[in-house]
DNA sequence: TTCTAAAATGATATGTTGTAACATATCAGT
DNA sequence: ACTGATATGTTACAACATATCATTTTAGAA
């Protein structure tokens, strides 16, 4: 068993132990985040699905299901790119930190990274500080990775 | 003179000894930014010249007029939001610092904020670790203003 | 086993953000 | 007035996203 069919084999249980369906269409699309290794707009995973699987999809249900993936934490949303990376940490077992992003802003390969605990509080503190309340801590940062600079 | 027209003042100086001019279009698209006093889509700017001078701009050229804004400093995009906000510093005649936002999601208004220098330096060397390069250092967090909380 | 309610997906239309490509207008200096 | 640079207009379309209503699938109850 390759490695992408291994974390979709994760993503199913970790989807029955929280009582929701993985359906095959589900699957498709996040096996096409987790093959391509990079972020993807939802029209894209169309066309992935169009080749790959030959499955016409309308827009409508890969948001639905982009969002479904989102819930299940199989998925994150990056709202700098409008695009979307599968979780680095699907195959993990311990519950991972908030994640933050290295967005390659030419290729779209996306790095997870963890940033330092102290740092993510800083900047709790100041936000707390200015009167605003975080709605996500997540970071996503425009970047070009080490092939493209 | 009010608080608006003294700011769009001092942006005709800072563009006269740059070199550059702020024409009546332009004025009128900056002058929507700090009026509104919140972030603005393209869009919404212009509805905003349209009720307010009565002037029809077509989008083409209120993107251009928001990159050259960008480009005299005078505006910020805001590519978590796909909004532009006025600097808040065109009246202020120091070099500001890499200027940091906090975007209410519910009403658009924004805080521009000076994150710790250390913070930011914590940050970038996190990214350097990674083998990424940083494009900015532009910080933009999704938050809820004190109001909207 | 069939029925039913909930969940998932499909289809169509439309809204929102943004750019490409090319045309025209305006202004500053000769 | 002419010219080159800057600014703006026009048209068409690409890319991202949601609203709404219809249909299909599925899990579990009758």
């Amino acid at each position: 068993m390759n490695s992408v069919e291994s974390i979709i084999k994760h993503a199913e249980q970790q989807c029955d132990v929280r009582g929701t369906r993985l359906t095959q269409k589900r699957k498709q699309v996040l096996t096409g985040l987790v093959k391509s290794n990079k972020a993807l707009s939802a029209y894209e995973l169309i066309d992935f699905c169009k080749q790959e699987f030959d499955v016409s999809l309308p827009a409508m249900s890969v948001y639905r299901i982009l969002e479904f993936l989102e819930n299940e934490l199989l998925v994150h949303k990056l709202n700098l790119a409008n695009k979307y990376v599968a979780c680095m940490h699907i195959s993990c077992d311990h519950a991972h930190a908030v994640p933050q992003f290295l967005i390659c802003k030419n290729c779209s390969i996306v790095k997870e990274i963890t940033v330092e605990e102290s740092t993510i509080s800083d900047l709790g503190n100041t936000v707390k500080v200015a009167g605003y309340q975080l709605l996500s801590p997540q970071i996503e940062l425009n970047c070009l990775c080490e092939n493209c600079a």
